[in-house]
DNA sequence: AATTTTCGTACAATCGTTTGTACGCGTATT
DNA sequence: AATACGCGTACAAACGATTGTACGAAAATT
């Protein structure tokens, strides 16, 4: 039955005029009469025509679609960074296509080829983890296409010229270990992440300043690197009962290892936060369904979404003053709730 | 510096030959010569060459992308819908652009507006909650768009040519109600959502007929209606409190649902699962994470994307015995977890 | 009334690939 | 030796929109 698609030429032919009068009419373009416009218009509805963007894409050079990298999707933080892109690029007209890594390198690769392939005109990423290799990034911007990177960040890639927008990390540590402090911690241990990955270097420093500021000695035996998943979390919860002497918090760069290690502690007979006091990192939408509820670090996805797509636009604006790769760093807020608090809030 | 894409052309130009000649050898033609694609793909590679997608399309009116549309990403079941899919689509050179409709129909119908001018190839849809008219869904299937329906179906849809992949709601809501007899429980409350939405209506029949076969009257002031979010949840536990009998039980359509009022309940001091058991649905990953945890029922999200995933295949293949929509229908597993676990398992 | 402007539309090239058909050449068939 | 066949490549027309330029007619200027 679909006999074929109705093109702008149908409707010229339908009406006696070209098909550029027709692409401009449907354009709302100065040069066309009103009365024209509308018979295009009513010629479009009635043969029901479908612009198709493919073809203008073609001509244009521009596919007015974004791609938009994150390891997973099912993250509140990456799913709130793509609420917060789609919010600000859709007004612009732009589209936004997801894709993800799940953390492999290899999956990021032939998700750049395929997405450059498609000819985005940009691309927002959050790199895999396991990324240790660069020259697929750097690709994007041999290409000319603008590349903004959020939340990771690497230092092989500050050198080319592309926009980035991340927490300070370093900060949300900081205000992290601080809290603890305040809470009468001293002995207070740190799940950290690879430290190749900026952002647990950062988390990590933020610790160990917050600790010298309160002229507490740092003891590299309470710092733990893993890779800040539910199931290392839990390990480092066991491992954590072998130790001579308990600490008496644990500052996690990930929710994930913070509620794993919570898990096995509780099971072991350990009060949270009594004994140990916990707090985590991303605010997860879980971590204020726990019990107790995980003290955490909100990383305003949303907003992180906003600045990097506001960034994009910048990139691509007809305003060529506008067009320096700028670099945005937001400020963490502490979510504190009670797997931190020592002292009880007096009622 | 860039000064220009390199075509196919330039290869040709470079080669001598001309492009229909490279655009074969790079699709490794049999009717060009082993030398030729040689030296063509050493060409490809000298002059950094990379293919437009966007012009391939045009000409064979095929995007290779199919459109993925879902309520929202950060619910695990659609990122494992999600994973399902693209292991299936990527095998034969399918992208996935993935949309949300953040359960708002207007957002929905534009989404899929973008998704037909983009020329996808087909697409796979959970329509949004509050949609209730679905001339946007059959505009897919006049346009002659394949069109799979997973997760949420609705009967004004069934009439179209669609394939579709749902789980058996009625058969988990009548697992999990039946589990809840089990354990001992008679006065068994259930949260709904909307009706229209055929999976809660399917699961409210499965809790029925549970309740029928066990000779348990169904009584109608036990079933309450929302939105099943999880601040539904709290109003509704809010609000279990005020009646004149507490149930034994709560089988609720959501996980959210369950665990806003499990945190109301527990506030207000009744125990979970001794006073009041609970069982949710959808295996949200914060459903182990909770105290305790949460029985609840798991929808297969990884196979369902494999079975939307296959379908959509089918419909587009050459065979066109396969061709016809299929139905498939999945069956949910019963997760036990202590949230139901009235009869303590003897260790 | 002659000339310049403005207006509305047509013409034609273009974006980068794909693909049906034609064609020349060398080898095989009889 | 004449015809037939394969093989490898060229030619040219798509795909559907956009856009710089040209051009005729009407309106404005002098």
């Amino acid at each position: 039955m679909e006999s074929k698609k109705t093109t702008i030429h149908d409707i010229a032919n339908e009406l006696g005029v070209t098909a550029s009068t027709v692409s401009r009419a449907l354009q709302d373009h100065p040069r066309i009469s009103d009365s024209t416009k509308e018979e295009v218009l009513e010629m479009a509805e009635k043969l029901d025509y479908h612009p198709n963007s493919i073809a203008a894409a073609l001509r244009k050079g521009k596919s007015n679609i974004i791609g938009v990298i994150i390891p997973m999707a099912d993250r509140n933080f990456f799913a709130s960074v793509i609420r917060g892109v789609e919010e600000i690029v859709n007004k612009s007209g732009y589209r936004v296509i997801i894709s993800q890594s799940n953390d492999s390198p290899e999956r990021e690769k032939s998700n750049i080829k395929a997405l450059l392939e498609s000819q985005v005109d940009g691309i927002l990423a959050s790199y895999a983890k396991k990324t240790t290799d660069f020259d697929h990034y750097k690709e994007i911007a041999r290409q000319g296409v603008p590349l903004i990177l959020f939340d990771r960040l690497h230092e092989s890639l500050e050198s080319l010229e592309v926009g980035s927008v991340v927490i300070d990390d370093y900060l949300g540590a900081y205000k992290a270990t601080e809290h603890l402090i305040e809470q009468g911690c001293r002995r207070i241990a740190h799940f950290s992440g690879p430290q190749h990955v900026s952002i647990y270097k950062e988390r990590r420093r933020g610790y160990e300043e917050a600790l010298n500021r309160h002229n507490i000695p740092i003891d590299e035996r309470l710092i733990v690197e893993s890779n800040l998943k539910l199931e290392a979390g839990r390990r480092l919860g066991e491992e954590l009962l072998t130790w001579n002497q308990l600490p008496d918090a644990v500052f996690s760069s990930s929710d994930y290892g913070a509620v794993g290690a919570m898990e096995i502690l509780k099971e072991r007979g350990i009060k949270i936060p009594d004994d140990i006091a916990m707090v985590g990192f991303s605010n997860e939408s879980f971590t204020s369904f726990v019990d107790p509820g995980l003290t955490t670090i909100d990383q305003h996805g949303e907003k992180m979404g906003h600045f990097a797509a506001q960034l994009f636009l910048d990139q691509v604006s007809e305003d060529k003053d506008a067009r320096t790769p700028g670099k945005t760093v937001l400020n963490p807020q502490l979510i504190v709730r009670e797997s931190s608090l020592k002292k009880k809030v007096s009622a």
